[in-house]
DNA sequence: GTAAAATAGTTTCAGCACGAATTAATATTC
DNA sequence: GAATATTAATTCGTGCTGAAACTATTTTAC
């Protein structure tokens, strides 16, 4: 098997664990992970905006709407327009929802994160670098249907701007 | 953000560059990601079972067969009970279906691949070596959760040594 | 001021993904 | 041979996912 096969072999064995455990939280507590994400996102910075969730958590606009669904059918979560700029939607937390923020797991694997975190320093930082390197490649694609960049160095110059804090304060 | 967070996000920008990509196959070639790694699964083995399928790409059987169910009306796929056994179920390609396989793409992103193999032999490795790590790591609560099922060798399990770790002589 | 563009969010639609329950067939045990 | 267990595949229900089309609103251009 080529190693790149043997890469992506080993790609979707981690995503399908990560599958694999959302059901499980959501069986556990009634949360799947990215709803866990999107209540931590909400949590710590009340009134956001769905659209800056939606990028905080790599996901689309539409993704998170039917996430959001979910969460206010079940209370954790309330909607509420902006007075100001009636497109705007602030997202805020029920009591409900914080007390279930408290003591929810971890969204992805805590025997994860806690073996991750036991690791050497060095070896935490080489983990993140390869798994950064990979979704760079991987994004690159975006960018090659865009004729408009200059591509010298490629592992150098590939860049993705995914989320700039919002300076839409002027325009 | 502590590495563990950096390393999750990461991880779900590749995950979601690889629904992206299988979304452009759809439209590019009528076939997405998971529907490709079926027919060349087929295509390469003819008369395999869907059980066997479904292990080869790492997704439930559940998945596999709405997968088929799929791929039989476009008539890429041909399903044949076995006369011996009748509980199985032999997969074919059509003629259709090998033709189609001929030319379609590479099912992960062609670019990325491109640009693994043009890393250097020790970098594919260390890639290679740091995923499927990863993923072990990952699959350690499954482990963790059935201890019934594991008798003596548990440590063959767990602990299969991993690729030479990073060759850090040449950095 | 009005037309055009941009923005935020939603709806619709199709596919992926899995567990649980189910069906059908085969294998095992007594 | 009949009861039991196992196996292969499917059905069902639910959730995630994003493109495309749509609504409503705000901003920009003329």
């Amino acid at each position: 098997m080529n190693k790149d096969e043997e890469l992506l072999v080993a790609l979707r064995k981690v995503i399908r664990a990560i599958d694999l455990r959302s059901k499980q939280l959501n069986k556990d507590v009634g949360l799947t992970g990215p709803q866990l994400l999107v209540m931590q996102n909400v949590g710590k910075d009340p009134g956001i905006m769905a659209r800056q969730v939606a990028e905080n958590i790599t996901l689309s606009p539409a993704t998170v709407t039917s996430i959001l669904d979910r969460l206010e059918i079940k209370q954790l979560v309330h909607r509420v327009r902006s007075t100001e700029d009636k497109r705007k939607v602030g997202l805020f937390l029920t009591e409900k929802g914080q007390d279930i923020l408290q003591d929810a797991p971890l969204p992805f694997q805590e025997h994860f994160t806690n073996r991750f975190t036991q690791l050497e320093e060095w070896e935490q930082s080489q983990m993140v670098a390869t798994m950064q390197r990979i979704a760079k490649m991987m994004d690159a694609q975006n960018i090659d249907a865009s004729p408009l960049l200059e591509v010298g160095n490629l592992a150098d110059k590939v860049e993705v701007d995914i989320a700039p804090t919002t300076d839409k304060t002027k325009k």
